[in-house]
DNA sequence: CAATGTGTTGAT
DNA sequence: TCAACACATTGG
């Protein structure tokens, strides 16, 4: 370590750097905000405020990148993403929505100002997701609902849809790779939130609709054993137990046939 | 003089 | 393409 305790406020670049992408410290403890592009940088200028000049890059990010389409949205995502995403045949509607919230991604994630809608710990119990979520006929089809990890900006898309067998509202395809990827147990919490501001996008017809991003966040319950008498290893039931959360009791062979994993 | 943004380099 | 660092330039 460096001791640059008073030197952070005293030299001029100790600050380290950002967190941010395009994001540079400057001499005089302020921020400064660039972009490369075509093998030069784009000098977008100095602010006092950290999260202000990373909202400068995601605005020129935009405007460089914005129309750039899947290029765009391939060159923002991590390969193995990419891999990912064409494995679960998500590809085509990840970069449709990628496409309409206009931008290939954005690592501001955090500056969205969000409103919870519920949080839930993954165990069996009754949740009335359908206070929170879009308005689901009973007799309309399964609706795609995609929420945004906070954690990483990864999309995840599950079917979000009523079953009048267990007259209940479920999440069912896309969930349990969510949970196995997520390495979540029974007794972590999943929580929902959405964005404060809503976003209207305008489609090929001319209509505009408005939609609230949703997101979603896990938090791990704090381990207390030692890994000895794994009972809850989530693979055990094929992710059934995580289905349950939303009161459903799924059929192995509802996720086993449509597994996208 | 302080603030700014370009030159430049090394890394990913 | 990116950020770290140095420094020439700007402008009040």
């Amino acid at each position: 370590m460096d001791g640059d305790d008073d030197a952070a406020a005293a030299s001029p670049r100790a600050q380290s750097s950002s967190r941010y992408k395009g994001v540079v410290p400057q001499p005089n403890a302020r921020w400064g905000a660039q972009i490369y592009e075509r093998h030069a940088r784009v000098w977008l200028g100095t602010v006092a405020d950290e999260a202000a000049a990373a909202r400068a890059y995601d605005a020129a990010a935009l405007r460089f990148r914005g129309r750039g389409g899947a290029m765009a949205f391939l060159a923002a995502r991590p390969k193995a993403e990419v891999v990912d995403m064409l494995r679960k045949h998500t590809y085509d509607d990840e970069l449709r929505q990628a496409l309409r919230s206009g931008g290939g991604g954005d690592h501001a994630l955090a500056l969205v100002p969000r409103v919870a809608l519920f949080e839930k710990a993954v165990t069996p119990s009754d949740l009335h997701a359908e206070k929170h979520f879009p308005p689901l006929d009973e007799a309309a089809p399964p609706v795609l609902l995609a929420f945004e990890d906070v954690a990483g900006g990864k999309v995840w898309r599950f079917r979000y849809s009523y079953w009048s067998s267990s007259q209940s509202y479920v999440l069912t395809r896309g969930w349990s790779c969510f949970v196995r990827e997520k390495g979540l147990v029974a007794g972590d919490t999943v929580a929902f939130s959405q964005a404060q501001a809503a976003v209207s996008s305008s489609t090929d017809d001319g209509e505009v609709d408005v939609k609230r991003r949703m997101f979603i966040e896990c938090r791990k319950r704090k381990r207390n054993d030692g890994g000895a008498g794994h009972g809850d290893d989530c693979c055990a039931d094929g992710g059934a137990r995580v289905v349950r959360l939303f009161g459903a009791n799924i059929a192995a062979a509802a996720i086993g046939a449509s597994c996208m994993c």
